[in-house]
DNA sequence: ACATCTGGTTCATATATTGAACCGATGCTT
DNA sequence: AAGCATCGGTTCAATATATGAACCAGATGT
């Protein structure tokens, strides 16, 4: 792997670390020399990707991504445009919804809208979404090409919980059901106590280029709740799409994007 | 230079380019092989750090520095915690007034909002803020170390008007004036007709993070206005600051990062 | 039809990356 | 308090990786 790839990977690994780690750990999850971890770290410091605490030595993400992300979000605008309905659902379902984006090969959570009830999902921003275990990940497949889904029914598949759906064919069944019905379920299949209702955020070449779930606590999702959350995240999902790519932004409308997963 | 030290500035300086560029472009402004420039980029979008539209082949920032900025923010929320005060200075003092970070040894612009007048000054997000040349860098180097304001000023400073300072000296008394009067002013330094007045965003340990700056065209700048503007924007710095790492945060309260400048 | 741009690729060469062993400091255990 | 196990960080010969001039093929403009 390119050295830059592995600076990639170390960041992303420290988005996943609590936000926090030392040298070692760092290093240890990486799969890297702990020389190797250090040079890569003292690189990505002097551009500002990650910041070390003089005190205690640990590493954290630093304030480089904000600078990208804000200008990025100045011209693509996804966040600006989809939370607001991510909101909206969340207040009219009660439930906790949170929306995720497709980039670098997997897809991650990047907006949260807690449920106003005591007892709630919680999602943290910056989970990782696996495609077999989450109604995102579900959702997201089901709108992409074959040699996507291939590709990720093709690795390993772990199991989260018991309830975790790991057999390929059942996965391709549970993608082809979405497929019809409009959205996906994944019961259980990352977090035990949780089902999770989602739809696939397209762009209009019809390439998925996120999601948004709703996530309740199994006591609450009966049948009819389901059914209708579905609609709900389907219909919010669409409408989601079409102001992120609608006229108001005319320049992007065409545009579409290589596959990296 | 490390290869990971290119590949992140070379995202720096798409970051710079009208947020869109095409291959040659990217080599020639990062001073890189048309064929490294590619593989860096190949390299970078494989982590969503890049997208490339397949209709024009042009490369702009990807989505994936949005994720780590989502994480950043969650933990160290300093756009949140700044932005209402910046709003309500923009409304106070009729005038654009921006937001900067320091990060990877530049200053640089993540926020901005703009005067309500038609004749107003612009600012883009992402705007690099060279020190001698603009009130915030100003600002950021009056309180910073002795080393820090050496390393600024030994480099050449670039005129980017006929009225930017660009002798040493003068950029020092410039300094000084900005530690007596508690904030910075900079007359035309990097465009014509703007005036500035800054201040720095100090963290507990005195170091600062950041600077907050009203821009105002030439032509409303009167010397008690700026006068009044300075204390505001001193003001305005100092109740961010303790916002920001005020007893909501104590855990932030003594950490201190390392310098790159 | 020609010239000159693109973006993208190749492969021998040169250069940066690697990692086991090492250091000094800190903290836990006996 | 002595010993043991960590930690973060460093060194340097061995090695894998990055580099770039020359090269396509296609698009665009003259």
């Amino acid at each position: 792997m390119s050295t830059v790839g592995k600076a990639l990977s170390l960041l992303d690994s420290l988005s996943q670390m609590n936000n926090e780690a030392g040298l070692t750990d760092i290093a240890r999850l990486c799969d890297l020399d702990k020389a190797t971890a250090r040079r890569l770290l003292v690189e990505l410091e002097k551009h500002g990707f990650v910041e070390q605490d003089l005190e205690t030595r640990k590493y954290r993400i630093g304030a480089a991504p904000v600078r990208l992300a804000r200008i990025r979000e100045a011209r693509y605008p996804f966040l600006r445009i989809a939370i607001p309905f991510v909101r909206e659902l969340a207040e009219k379902s009660e439930e906790t919804v949170h929306l995720a984006e497709f980039s670098g090969g997997t897809l991650s959570t990047i907006h949260v809208e807690d449920s106003p009830r005591a007892h709630r999902v919680i999602v943290e921003i910056g989970t990782r979404l696996p495609f077999h275990a989450t109604a995102s990940g579900l959702a997201y497949l089901a709108f992409s090409g074959k040699k996507q889904i291939e590709a990720a029914l093709s690795q390993p598949l772990e199991a989260f919980t018991e309830n975790t759906v790991t057999d390929p064919a059942a996965v391709r069944k549970m993608i082809d059901e979405t497929i019809v019905r409009g959205f996906s379920i994944s019961s259980q299949g990352l977090e035990v106590g949780v089902v999770s209702t989602g739809a696939a955020i397209l762009s209009p070449t019809g390439q998925p280029v996120g999601s948004i779930t709703i996530a309740a606590p199994l006591a609450r999702a009966r049948p009819a709740t389901l059914a209708s959350f579905g609609a709900a995240v389907a219909d919010t999902a669409k409408r989601i799409s079409e102001k992120y790519y609608g006229p108001e932004r005319p320049s992007g409308t065409k545009t579409q994007t290589k596959r990296t997963g």
